[in-house]
DNA sequence: TATTGTTATACTCTATAACTATA
DNA sequence: TATAGTTATAGAGTATAACAATA
């Protein structure tokens, strides 16, 4: 015999069950625990998590404006400004004018900021392990699955597009 | 043939793919966009989503103190005052003095207090059939299973306790 | 001294609008 | 006039601490 269940039941308070069985309500609190340890975990670097997604981005397709960066991560330009100068303070990225049209900054990754894309990577890496420990290797594969069919169903930029060609 | 993959790739600015692999990500962001549909939909019934964890969390067992509601649904006492004054002026729950220990209130749904939860459920059955209808039945069950596995896992209090008695 | 409910405070995130310089 | 980047401001959400009443 273990512990029975009905200490843990009147030692301390439960949350409704009802809620349990809304996957809704499971998914907005586990997307919140993940949102909230990566915070922490990113903050030990420095840096947040659009950090990381700013500096992926720029790997992907170098010296884009800001508001091209913006519009890809759906962020507002003035809240991006404040991410770039965190990275530009510390070396990960460049911003330079654009001789085309003078009032857009052309950003691009620098040398330090592919470094710190690595790390960024492995943060993550360890992170979702440690996050997706209690399901096997095709329970993770399959949750990974839905929620891509989700996400895509929301913003179709998410979609396979380019990827067949 | 259907509109050519570039077109969409080269019209609008995508988010980076490295970010579409990560679960953590896919799940965090699909957490958030249902959250901010929540609070959309239960602001037509002039509530927030945490009243109708209030509302539910009464329902399976009523006159619980303000530190246990609390406790329960893992929120500060002072953010749960807020939330019961609002639930209070609509006539939804009272409060009243514990005889046995006069610093506490004892908290219990009103008759419209029980109306209000229907309607919040009706509000979170529509909502949640909403968000999954990209999926079908057999595949949100799974998913409902997955998330719950991992939520059992980082809240002892959602595992199965007291169901088998 | 510790606990319950309450109030006050601060800090993050986000959304909006206004400002400049360029076009 | 419209756009790109910037700055300033306000709002919601949350976390922390201080407070009065009671134990």
């Amino acid at each position: 015999m273990q512990a029975t269940p009905t200490a843990l039941d009147q030692q301390v308070p439960r949350p409704p069950k009802e809620l349990l069985a809304s996957t809704g309500f499971l998914l907005a609190r586990l997307g919140y625990a993940l949102k909230a340890r990566s915070i922490k975990e990113f903050e030990l670097a420095g840096l947040v998590p659009y950090h990381y997604s700013v500096l992926a981005l720029l790997d992907e397709g170098a010296c884009q404006s800001q508001a091209t960066i913006a519009e890809a991560l759906r962020l507002d330009r003035s809240q991006l400004v404040g991410l770039l100068d965190g990275l530009e303070e510390r070396g990960l990225v460049e911003r330079r004018r654009d001789r085309n049209d003078r009032r857009r900054h052309l950003v691009s990754l620098t040398p330090s900021g592919r470094g710190a894309l690595a790390k960024c990577r492995a943060i993550v890496k360890r992170l979702e392990g440690e996050f997706l420990a209690p399901l096997d290797e095709e329970s993770r594969q399959t949750l990974h699955d839905l929620l891509l069919q989700l996400a895509r169903h929301y913003d179709p930029r998410f979609g396979p597009g380019g990827e067949s060609g």
